[in-house]
DNA sequence: CATGTGTGTGAGTACTTACTTACAATGTAG
DNA sequence: CTACATTGTAAGTAAGTACTCACACACATG
């Protein structure tokens, strides 16, 4: 089991930062201080060990929104989705960057891994009386995304102006 | 000259639809009909024929903007920008594909590619008194790249409600 | 003791990779 | 015609690629 995890962390660290196909099985495999032909024992192909780090991935971010989902009040919804971005753990950084550089790959690209956090911004953007309920949750989870996108590249402290932005924007309004 | 336009034709639709570490010279080459000597001949390294692609994309990512930047008037420079988007002719999709890409590849992210035009906006939006306009002119120019991606990914029709309520946002109220 | 079963590796496999070299054809200028 | 740069290629190169195979060690179960 631990090196199945060592090769696992490896792998992740190196696909973060490099891509898929710029990064070889003997490279992650050096990475690891194992055998290359224990990757393979484990996950069959490159393929497989990067399809066991996505699951890896969607359940983490599945974890990350949960707070979010069983918000019940519209306006903390909103609220906890926008703090969210801000407070995942920086050991987490690496799955983030993964599984927004494989949306970039064809293969992997899979828009309904953040539906149901879509359609809970749109019960709340309703309940909240907006008029375009749909579009505003979209968007507003596209001004996430971007800022998480800077979040992993420059750092959270730079970011948080648009956190408090899009908190003005969104709940101190009317 | 034919050929070595053949050549970039065939790497930029490659590169753009499988990215840079997943196609190889041999099979750019066989795709633009040269032998793959050639490209050496003309780009001297792999490398070499994306960097004349990337150069490429930034003449063109320029002259779709340069309309937005000769505009004086604050409001007709954000509408423009957002009707930008939806003015892309599709044969230019590779390469806004490629260049969106490739700022996922650590050694080609350059976000002062984006500097003239965040400026612009940045100014128009300060013209219109609003009170923090270098986050709006951000928050927008991230706005109006999800959309882009969307649009290269789903075509033009299925997100004209979102630069409908972009317009709306940001040009009607008030 | 025997008989697996899971975990691990060294040394290969056939193939692909980016890139080079030697050489030929085609202008083009003096 | 000659000299020379430009454009082109066939046939390499060494290194790297994903992946396999035969074999070994540990350890539980009968």
């Amino acid at each position: 089991m631990s090196r199945k995890n060592d090769i696992l962390d490896s792998a992740l660290s190196l696909f973060a930062e490099y891509g898929f196909h710029a990064v070889s099985t003997a490279r992650i495999a050096r990475d690891a201080h194992v055998s290359e032909a224990l990757i393979f024992r484990h996950f069959k192909s490159k393929r497989g060990l990067l399809t066991a780090i996505l699951q890896d991935v969607e359940n983490r971010i599945a974890t990350v929104f949960m707070e979010v989902m069983q918000e019940e009040d519209p306006r903390s919804t909103i609220e906890k989705f926008i703090y969210t971005v801000f407070d995942i753990d920086e050991s987490e950084h690496q799955f983030w960057t993964l599984s927004f550089k494989v949306k970039w790959d064809q293969d992997f690209y899979k828009p309904e891994e953040m539906k149901p956090i879509l359609e809970k911004l749109t019960w709340a953007f309703g309940e909240l009386g907006r008029e375009h309920p749909e579009i505003e949750a979209d968007m507003l989870q596209q001004n996430i995304e971007s800022i998480a996108i800077k979040v992993l590249r420059e750092g959270k402290e730079g970011q948080l102006k648009y956190r408090d932005h899009l908190i003005r924007k969104y709940l101190e309004s009317q």
